[in-house]
RNA sequence: GGUUCCGUAGCUCAAUUGGAUAGAGCAACUGCCUUCUAAGCAGUAGGUUCCGCGUUCGAGUCGCGGCGGAAUCACCA
């Protein structure tokens, strides 16, 4: 950032003088040097050669010379075609690392006053959570600790999906086989218990259905009619008439499931600032859609369903209210999107963090509030993420190739602690540091393997093969940060004296392109908050350690005589692992001073 | 069938939003620990960017037509 804008300006300079146009500075793009080429930034003529009338070749020699000979800035440059390639002057680099090193906060912007809501993870309380969930909330996550780092004030919340038919089963399930068990009782996690009786009901229906069937009843009428299946339905009944005993199950079960979620939140570090459960938003949501109804946006069919009609958007009809009056998914949306911003007024944008398989169901709810008249109903944005896949396919619950998450954080958490007492290096951590340790490396591998890739895309995850602790992986960015805080305990050892720094210094190119590198971090935590998309930062992180690696390898720190040399690389490679941690941050994970 | 998204090295993913000779990691092979952490560094090999046509100085990227895959189109959530 630092170093474009004082390209654009001198570049529109030139521009200027030489061929007497008028650029806008800001319109002026530079671009990464190829790196089988001179330089670090490329200028690209053609666009100009309106302006100057001559060829791609002339118009960048014209203009190199003129920045050679008429600023500080670059020491030389070379032409390829149309493309002016740049190199930036020793003097200008230095004074860029100056510039790093005495911002406050850099890269991060300070608070701008506007107000955004995220909502990631939107479990059922029926089971537990599983690998899609890690995507959708490590994303969520990340996505509102970007927002922050650009100055934005995030809330995050979640929705709970804590009432329909699908835990009335699992609460059917467990009054007729759970004989009182607990999570206290059993010494299972509360959600896995749940999930547990969830899948019982689904055997158990599956066998009455099969019994039904050979009694020459049809599959559907079976499967909607087995014994089970209607002492759900009356369950469901029962909750929405607020039936004592009902309630008080719904309660005890769900209560189990929560403390459930917690412990798996904790491991996964993710924090929510609200939580919001539907239980508590249908009403509304068939209110608003009653008032709707009356002010005939919505119109009702002769069985008594109330229903939307968006065919003039291109879309189709859409049920609001069943015949029953009982609400749909929809209905609770509804309900909770006009909630959020009665809790809220101020905020200017509401993320939905939500898989793709939903884009149908948020365009029709977002064209829904605006027909309802709500002004904000523009604000709001479906953060659609892909799927995951497994080598096996889709995950499906029923056939049981569901990756539990709790599962997949334990295992990635024990690799990494075979991993680490493999190599041995931790011998001065106490138990506890170590164990700690694990779960940073742990998690950390996993976290950046599903962010490192655009969320937008279907990924694919072999729980065998994929997650790797070498090259592109969470655990080299962590390795390269650890290595620094070893370089610098040593050099307060050495009591180097680092407050006064004269840039009294010859660079070496692979500072030069880590220089370059640091550059570009502002940049990119805005384009990422732009893009709600943490690929960009994860992918930057990456590059940070591998090309400071590649410093580390070749030039000896620690060793220079000289003592501006010295003093130079050790705040040099600090700055890089401030910004390392600063941009694992955004992603949600941690780094370690040792591993 | 309609709509939307996707197709890049053996595998998993990039490609600065239309830029130069399409890049990384894994897997394979070759070097580098007597000097700051080898979870590292350097190197070799690997490509008709699914196919065809078009748009222009320039296409993996944009348009059209195929082929292949996925999601969605519920009185499920």
């Amino acid at each position: 950032m630092f170093l474009e804008k004082k390209l654009q300006q001198v570049l529109s300079q030139s521009l200027k003088e030489l061929f007497d146009s008028e650029v806008d500075e800001e319109s002026i793009k530079l671009q990464p040097t190829r790196k089988e080429f001179e330089g670090t930034h490329t200028f690209v003529t053609f666009p100009y050669l309106k302006f100057s009338g001559k060829s791609p070749e002339q118009t960048g020699q014209l203009i190199g010379e003129y920045l050679k000979d008429r600023t500080g800035l670059i020491e030389n440059y070379n032409v390829v075609k149309g493309f002016l390639n740049l190199q930036i002057s020793q003097k200008t680099w230095l004074e860029l690392f100056q510039f790093i090193y005495e911002s406050e906060d850099y890269g991060f912007s300070p608070p701008n006053g506007e107000e955004v809501m995220v909502e990631y993870s939107s479990p059922n309380t029926n089971k537990p959570l599983h690998l899609g969930h890690l995507r959708n909330n490590f994303l969520g996550y990340s996505v509102s600790r970007i927002l922050e780092a650009n100055g934005c004030k995030v809330h995050k919340v979640q929705i709970i999906n804590d009432r329909g038919i699908h835990i009335s089963k699992s609460m059917v399930a467990w009054q007729k086989f759970g004989k009182g068990e607990t999570p206290d009782s059993t010494g299972i996690k509360g959600d896995k218990l749940v999930g547990k009786y969830y899948v019982k009901f689904d055997k158990q229906h599956k066998q009455e259905v099969a019994t039904l069937t050979d009694k020459g009843v049809s599959l559907e009428k079976a499967q909607r009619e087995a014994p089970i299946m209607l002492d759900a339905q009356e369950m469901l009944r029962k909750w929405e008439e607020k039936d004592q005993q009902v309630y008080q199950l719904w309660k005890t079960m769900n209560s189990w499931v929560y403390h459930g979620f917690n412990k798996t939140y904790v491991q996964m570090g993710v924090v929510f600032d609200k939580l919001y459960y539907e239980s508590d938003t249908y009403l509304l949501g068939k209110e608003e859609v009653l008032k709707g109804l009356k002010k005939e946006t919505f119109f009702k069919k002769e069985d008594g369903s109330v229903w939307v009609d968006l065919t003039d958007k291109g879309l189709d009809r859409k049920i609001l209210l069943r015949s029953d009056g009982t609400s749909v998914y929809m209905t609770q949306d509804i309900g909770t999107a006009i909630l959020r911003f009665k809790d809220f007024p101020k905020i200017k944008n509401l993320i939905y963090t939500v898989g793709n398989e939903q884009e149908y169901h948020f365009k029709v709810l977002f064209l829904i509030l605006q027909k309802l008249g709500f002004s904000w109903a523009q604000e709001c944005y479906h953060l659609s993420y892909g799927m995951v896949d497994l080598p096996s396919g889709k995950m499906k619950s029923r056939e049981g190739t569901v990756v539990d998450a709790d599962d997949l954080m334990k295992e990635m958490i024990d690799t990494a602690e075979e991993h680490t007492k493999e190599l041995g290096k931790i011998e001065t951590l106490t138990e506890g540091q170590a164990k700690d340790l694990y779960v940073i490396l742990g998690l950390g591998a996993l976290k950046f393997f599903l962010l490192k890739v655009d969320a937008k895309k279907r990924m694919l995850f072999d729980p065998q093969a994929s997650i790797d602790f070498h090259g592109d992986t969470g655990p080299f960015v962590q390795y390269t940060f650890a290595r620094i805080s070893a370089l610098l305990r040593r050099a307060e050892e050495m009591e180097v004296n680092s407050n006064t720094l004269t840039f009294n210094v010859i660079l070496h190119p692979t500072e030069v392109e880590v220089l370059s590198l640091l550059n570009e971090f502002p940049n990119k935590v805005k384009l990422a908050a732009e893009e709600y998309n943490p690929s960009i930062i994860a992918q930057y992180v990456y590059d940070l350690a591998k090309s400071y690696n590649r410093f580390y390898a070749e030039v000896p720190v620690l060793s220079q005589s000289d003592h501006d040399m010295l003093n130079f690389k050790i705040t040099f490679s600090r700055v890089v692992a401030q910004t390392i941690s600063k941009a694992m941050g955004l992603l949600g994970i941690k780094v370690p001073k040792q591993m």
